[in-house]
DNA sequence: CAATGCAGTGGTAGCGCTGTCAATAATCAT
DNA sequence: ATGATTATTGACAGCGCTACCACTGCATTG
């Protein structure tokens, strides 16, 4: 016999199709691929479905169907700015969509990563948006495994799992230190904190051209484990003072460090950028507002997001990317405290 | 005939309950309320489970049990650093547990709300996590018909939904207020931006405290409904110079518009707090470190998070708090930007 | 004009799990 | 020792939806 409406009141897609006098199977049809109906009943079933107020069960959808509509993002930090505004990108590139975001935090850990790649993969996610490019061996068998479309981001690499968003780091820093070089800077000091893959690669950079410059001085950098902030941006900078009193010129790995950097030099009464210039990384807003402007590095990072989760649903949707690896770029916003030095 | 194996080779609970040797059923409790099998085949059941690498199927779970361990969670922003360290309460309160998060954006909207309260009722979630008291109507019924937990966040009020924790906004703006009266300021200036509900309240909070000292002029009043920002701040501060050249205190709603206010003052060489004082609120991490450090509210945002999300996942467990509207309070933090008046 | 193709539609049979309740075994009070 | 109660377990019948395949009727083809 058939059953009467839910208990819960909920209306089922058995009722859309009675009202729409056409078979459950039909009705199903019009919510996943409404082009395979005749127009006629296209039409009866959208109206029955409204005039019902039918909201597909997603569960029931997801097991009989053997597929979600899930993409997990695997972050590692929500306290990061860095994060919020890819975060942003990405559910708002897939707000109005059929999918739903399932967000996990792997506390720029790679063995929490792993874990949790675990736990998705049971689930049958549709799609997968995971940070950077250093996952373990393990890890990395299990997204080859998953046989759904996976984009990491933040960073490129050579050897992308399936596709990738993100820019080079390392060229980032080896321009800003280029740019401070060219200006004649000699003493170019490198805070870093948390230190994480994409914080590395900004040391490489930054390395690279102080080497080639034969600039390099191993007591110009400073890093410590220890997320980042503002306050420590001071406190790390003090250090780099202590180490190296003759510094002219400091780049800092993101722009919270840059800023705790400048009210440092306020406290000390040192002269941005005529005693000490400070270049940041990310370019948030509050650079361009700051005394002196803060020089940074603009990086699009709620474009990373709203790229990535497109290349995600369209993958899913079959449409994969002419280019699997975009390179979204950054790029120099020089300001007053990196101005060029006087002779 | 029994079913071999599931094509994409995930293991089934049959297949753990046969290795263990007892029925589906039994299998099933051991996942949901182990106390309920005897120690043998708890064990049995538990072996079988970790040999085969079993993962229960949400999916399949949520259809046959008619509820998930979903909890949902509304916001209005992510752009906001408020909410990013709510969602990290929320996220690292929920880590370890069960049930996961489902994130939406409102983007401030009360009808986006409305549409995806609407969504999450029909995916019946297990618990909820809405931000603020100024729902609709409609959504304030959806809410109580949902038959689920509900924590409203970020600010109190007088008819809670189910439960609620937050901090009075007016009574934190009123006590701003309050204390730079005491330090005796006379002209203070309000800079608000978004004029969201919870800045709205502490408009009240500042027009109460105001109009009580007999201080009240709405030409100190600066408001924009665009989004907040460093750069904001500076541009409302310059604004508020323009109407009202005789202030002697501004009273940012946040701290990024106190940082640009700060960055405006020291463009416009005008002494911070000798010539204008300062305060902000929620008492980011910056605050402390700024020239002068800046005076601010701190709030306990993190906690809110944290604190929300247990008392939902408690009270899915039947562990109704005794209390259930907790208030999480704020603090003044008073720096030298709101340092006594010389006379 | 029969053979062929195909868009549109429906029937059957589950997806993997759990609610409900009945059945059994073990324990208890009288 | 008897019936009553409790702990443990299992059988059945779906949860609401969709994959799969079969079928219909109409247009197209040689």
């Amino acid at each position: 016999m058939a059953r009467a409406r839910t208990s819960s009141g909920k209306v089922r897609l058995t009722e859309v199709a009675k009202l729409a006098g056409v078979s459950p199977i039909t009705a199903s049809r019009f919510f996943r691929n409404p082009e395979a109906l005749s127009p006629g009943k296209r039409e009866r079933v959208e109206n029955a479905a409204r005039q019902l107020g039918y909201v597909p069960d997603l569960a029931a959808r997801a097991l009989a169907s053997r597929r979600t509509e899930v993409i997990g993002v695997l972050i590692p930090s929500f306290t990061n700015n860095v994060f919020s505004d890819v975060l942003r990108g990405i559910y708002d590139g897939s707000g109005e969509s059929r999918y739903s975001i399932q967000l996990v935090n792997t506390h720029y850990s790679i063995l929490q990563e792993e874990k949790l790649l675990r736990l998705f993969k049971a689930q049958r996610p549709a799609g997968l948006v995971v940070t950077g490019i250093n996952q373990t061996d393990e890890s990395r068998a299990i997204l080859e495994s998953m046989n759904c479309p996976i984009v990491q981001i933040m960073e490129l690499g050579p050897d992308p799992v399936d596709m990738m968003v993100g820019f080079s780091h390392n060229a980032a820093a080896f321009e800003v230190i280029s740019h401070l070089i060219g200006l004649n800077f000699k003493r170019i000091g490198f805070l870093g904190a948390r230190m994480d893959p994409r914080v590395q690669r900004r040391l490489e950079g930054y390395t690279d051209a102080m080497k080639r410059a034969s600039l390099y001085d191993p007591r110009l950098i400073i890093t410590t484990p220890v997320p980042t902030s503002v306050t420590m941006g001071g406190t790390l900078f003090a250090d780099l003072l202590m180490k190296a009193p003759d510094i002219d010129a400091v780049f800092c790995v993101n722009d919270d460090l840059a800023l705790g950097t400048l009210f440092e030099c306020q406290r000390r009464q040192i002269q941005v950028p005529e005693d000490i210039a400070i270049v940041g990384f990310n370019d948030l807003d509050y650079m361009a507002s700051a005394v002196p402007p803060l020089s940074s590095v603009r990086t699009n990072r709620y474009d990373m997001g709203k790229t990535a989760i497109a290349m995600v649903m369209d993958a899913i949707e079959g449409k994969r990317p002419a280019t699997p690896v975009v390179d979204l770029g950054y790029e120099l916003m020089i300001r007053r405290s990196s101005a060029p030095r006087r002779a």
